[in-house]
DNA sequence: CGAGATACCTTGACAGGCGAGGTATCTCGT
DNA sequence: ACGAGATACCTCGCCTGTCAAGGTATCTCG
C-alpha cells in the first residue's frame, strides 16, 4: 500500500468501471483484481468499495443482481451500464490529460 | 478547467511545492503560473490556495514573509524548507508510481 | 469445534476542496 | 472625480469521498 489513498480519491468508480467492463464481478473478486494488477501498491478499503458501489448504481452507470445460490457466501455481482461504459470513456479522457497537466505541474527542473 | 477538482485532490501541496522549489513566489503569482503552465485546464480556487499555504506552513514544509511595501497590494511571499524539498521528492516518487498504477487499472483492454 | 478465508453491509468521524463573502490598493477610461 | 476591473489577501461553513470500527453469515481445514 505504497499509494496514499487521497492521491487516488475520484479515480475509484473509474477504476470499478473499468473492471467491470472486462466482465461482470462481484466486490471481493473486484478487490482483489484491483490490488493484483496494482502490484499490491494498492487495494480498496471495504467501506470505500462498497459506498462507491452503492453510488455508482444510482447513478446508473452499474446495475446489480445477486448471484446464483451455491456454496459459501452469497455474492452480488455487478454489471456496467451503457452510460456506465461512457462514463468510463469520459474518465479515461480525463486521465489522459490528467496525467499531462499534473507531469508538467510536479515535473523535475534542474535549476 | 477540464479536470475536475476530485481529480486533482491530494495533489495541491505537490503542485505548490513544485512552484517554491523554482524560487520564493507568493499566492496570486503561483495561482496564475499554475494555469498557465495548466494550460488553462486547472486552476485553484482561492479557498483552497490559502488553505493550503496554511496548513504546508503549520507542517513545516514552506515559510512566509512579507514583502517589502511598494505599490499595489501587499503580497505574503512563501519559500520552500528543506523539509518541504524532501517531501516534494517524495511526492513526485509516489506520482511516478501513481501513473504506473492507475495506467494497469484504467487502462483500455481491447476483448 | 475453532480459526481463517470468503462475502456482504452500515455508521460516524475526518480532511480537503470550495462557494460565498469580506478587506484594501492601484490603474485606466470617461 | 468616479466607477470598473485587476491585483492581492483572508475566513466561514458546507459538501463529499475515504475509512476505522463494528456487524452478519457461510465454507474449509486441522
Amino acid at each position: 500500500m505504497s499509494i496514499s489513498a487521497d492521491i487516488l480519491r475520484g479515480h475509484t468508480d473509474a477504476i470499478i468501471l473499468a473492471q467491470l467492463a472486462a466482465g461482470d464481478s462481484y466486490g471481493y473478486e473486484i478487490n482483489k483484481n484491483v490490488s493484483q494488477r496494482a502490484g499490491g501498491a494498492y487495494g480498496f478499503k471495504e467501506a470505500t468499495l462498497y459506498t462507491a458501489f452503492k453510488r455508482l448504481e444510482q447513478n446508473g452507470l452499474i446495475r446489480s443482481y445477486w448471484g446464483e445460490d451455491g456454496p459459501g457466501a452469497r455474492r452480488r455481482y455487478y454489471a456496467i451500464t451503457l452510460a456506465g461504459r461512457e462514463q468510463l470513456a469520459a474518465d479515461r479522457q480525463e486521465w489522459s490529460e490528467t496525467k499531462a497537466v499534473l507531469d508538467a505541474l510536479i515535473e523535475q527542473k534542474e535549476g
